[in-house]
DNA sequence: AATATTTTTAATCATTTGATTAAATAAGTT
DNA sequence: AACTTATTTAATCAAATGATTAAAAATATT
């Protein structure tokens, strides 16, 4: 009936599982973990696992939402910032996601795929359901932006393409590896060109005839 | 000892299991899909999945293989034809892929998941690995127009940004539905509207100062 | 040092799960 | 009809898997 132990104390061993289980998670998914392979990465033994996390379910939530925090780090101050113009924004958003997914090449289909699997426990996990998108300063520079240049296109093909454009290459990436042959330097030097072209593309998207 | 028993003669049954696999392999991929459902999905009784397929994992071959061909179904000839221009070429594949992913949205995902799992299987798997590019037409038709506009950027790019409005905003669905309260029939009016605006996206692309 | 508490492990359980077997039913052939 | 072959099922197996338990080892507290 207890609760689980104190973090404090042996953030070590309890940070070790959450770290293998991190590595087995993003790699094979939920359901193709084995908790046994979370203890094999760890090093630790299999009872530890639950010891610490009572069920593999409960270990795949904490993962997920971290994950999912790593993704939405700090977007909220770039969203809100009254400081910067929207193409200042898109610049800074577009180069805030490149660097996260070279580092972390493998969140977006974790996420996607933990979206597809249970949507309400991610959306409402990270509490993304009490954003009031109406509030947002970059809502109110798009709707400025918008009207200035009569766009006739619905507002969410822009960020569909902005987030497209910055996230798929990094989901593809083992098949267009596969089929240009570039290695991992050679294609994170692509995509950090994308930090500079992806903006100067959305804006070509914009002032398109349509 | 015995293969498979003659095709022919029942393609009720095995295509109703077939169709059963398909649907429960394509939204719950192949580790946390059960033979039991499967079995549950085609209404017959579990041993008959092993009796027509031998295992879950040839099973999952064949849909596997079966949703590949969906997905590259005819674009070899479309890539080939010599009577369309690049920019025509490119209005096809786009219309072509946007009115297949309305049909079946769950395609990219199963299939990124499956080049993940087993990137040789996959690739080797339908002999993608025996096309010279450098034959295609589409290929020779992008260098002249590269040529002519003395084009910096690197090609893949051109190719991931089309690749990424078109296939990515059916993968996101489920988040970007949530977020804006699209239902699915605006969401599919959007990706057709999609048919017309991509091309001229690309075009702007490829005119865009760099 | 003695005692209590926390951490870790080995052994084991109970289910789940992929697969098989043997028998029953249906269909085809003579 | 008698016989053979193909299809389908119920029952069962063996291995995998998530989880628990009881005890050992390590650490902290007195």
């Amino acid at each position: 009936m207890s609760e689980k132990p104190d973090i404090e104390k042996n953030e070590s061993t309890e940070e070790k599982i959450k770290e293998a289980a991190r590595i087995v998670f993003t790699r094979k998914g939920y359901a193709a973990t084995r908790t046994r392979d979370i203890a094999e990465e760890s090093g630790y033994n299999l009872a530890l696992i639950n010891y610490y996390f009572r069920s593999k379910e409960k270990l795949y939530d904490i993962i997920m939402l971290e994950h999912l925090q790593t993704f939405l780090h700090s977007i909220m101050d770039i969203l809100n910032d009254a400081d910067t113009t929207l193409y200042q924004k898109i610049e800074v958003l577009v180069g805030h996601y490149i660097d996260m997914l070279i580092k972390n090449p493998a969140l977006p289909l974790f996420i996607i795929n933990a979206v597809n699997a249970d949507p309400d426990k991610l959306i409402t996990g990270i509490g993304a359901d009490k954003i009031h998108q109406e509030d947002l300063v970059i809502i109110k520079q798009w709707k400025e932006v918008a009207a200035a240049k009569k766009l006739a296109i619905h507002p969410v093909h822009i960020l569909m393409n902005m987030v497209s454009l910055t996230i798929f290459p990094f989901m593809g990436s083992p098949l267009i590896r596969n089929r240009t042959k570039l290695s991992i330097e050679e294609f994170n030097a692509l995509m950090l060109e994308r930090k500079k072209l992806i903006p100067i593309w959305i804006k070509a998207i914009l002032n398109a005839e349509v």
